[in-house]
DNA sequence: CGGGCATCTATGGGATCGCATGGGATTTGG
DNA sequence: CCAAATCCCATGCGATCCCATAGATGCCCG
């Protein structure tokens, strides 16, 4: 299905690199690279979004929805492209996260990063286990939601039955 | 019908292998093995939930229903893909438990595989017999509660009694 | 009917490979 | 000409592969 799946947690070295997980760079590459990981902030959180090219055709895709010239288009245009940063990968699967990148996510000597599927974030690593108590309780509830709203014909109906 | 049934409990070897037992592993080639087995802690128990390939559609599907970059999408993709390493099987049908899984369900000499259908859990074996004393006593009161409304017919009621 | 052979599974151990990481060398751009 | 970014190589650890053993099961053929 070759999504971003799973957490994984690498240093920042002296020159300021990090290796990409192994198992995401080959997403990457299925996805078709070209010559860049897309990287940009995340809007809502001390974290960066990043992905290939599946994602910055996502990204088209959802100006394409705006009529061209509108305030909304415009911001969002500078929203979500104005931070986009290019980042080129060395041959090692490594790549240099920008001053600016840096400092948004709090990143100084590992980063995390997280599959999401189409996208991957990454986080600087206390910082993401508190978000991730945070998705965990959440989810309790939302799954009580799934439940209660009968959900569970399909093809055998486990869905609620996670414990 | 391909399904994950009973349990069966395998020994952890020097380097954390664990043996996925054999009619385990037919089910997940019939199910579309690709190329790893998705697993992660169980949210309301200290086990691990772990599947092939159509419970990780299963998985995509509750997130295919959110709008791209909306709050709750980012919540539950945290929660679900964050959580689920996909673990490769050896040559010989075996795995090896990741600390943050390992730890999760306090596995350390043995892991007792349980077949939930279409999913399978792992847990301590002996916090399994707890789980499974637990079980059967709350079956006995179901049971009951059949036979009261005068469905009685079906013989041993057995269909929560997995066992 | 029974003995032995073939097969499959679980398990252990050795050898190899890949990945993350570090450090030097080289290039690029200002 | 200097600083910073990029490339290339070395290394150690962990993961993966491959082979060996052993117990259990089942089958075939005597």
């Amino acid at each position: 299905m070759d999504r971003f799946v799973s957490t994984f947690t690498n240093k920042i070295d002296a020159k300021g690199r990090v290796s990409i997980p192994a198992p995401f760079r080959a997403v990457l590459e299925r996805d078709g690279y070209v010559g860049g990981l897309y990287c940009y902030p995340s809007l809502d959180a001390a974290a960066l979004d990043a992905g290939g090219e599946r994602l910055a055709k996502k990204i088209d895709g959802l100006l394409a929805g705006l009529p061209d010239y509108s305030d909304e288009r415009d911001e969002l245009s500078v929203a979500l492209y104005g931070d986009v940063q290019v980042l080129s990968i060395d041959g090692d699967g490594r790549i240099v996260l920008p001053e600016n990148l840096r400092v948004h996510a709090n990143l100084d000597a590992a980063v995390t990063f997280v599959g999401l599927g189409d996208k991957f974030q990454m986080w600087e690593p206390k910082a993401f286990e508190e978000r991730r108590k945070e998705a965990r309780s959440k989810v309790q509830v939302t799954r009580k939601l799934f439940a209660a709203g009968g959900r569970s014909s399909d093809d055998d109906g486990n869905e609620g039955a996670r414990e």
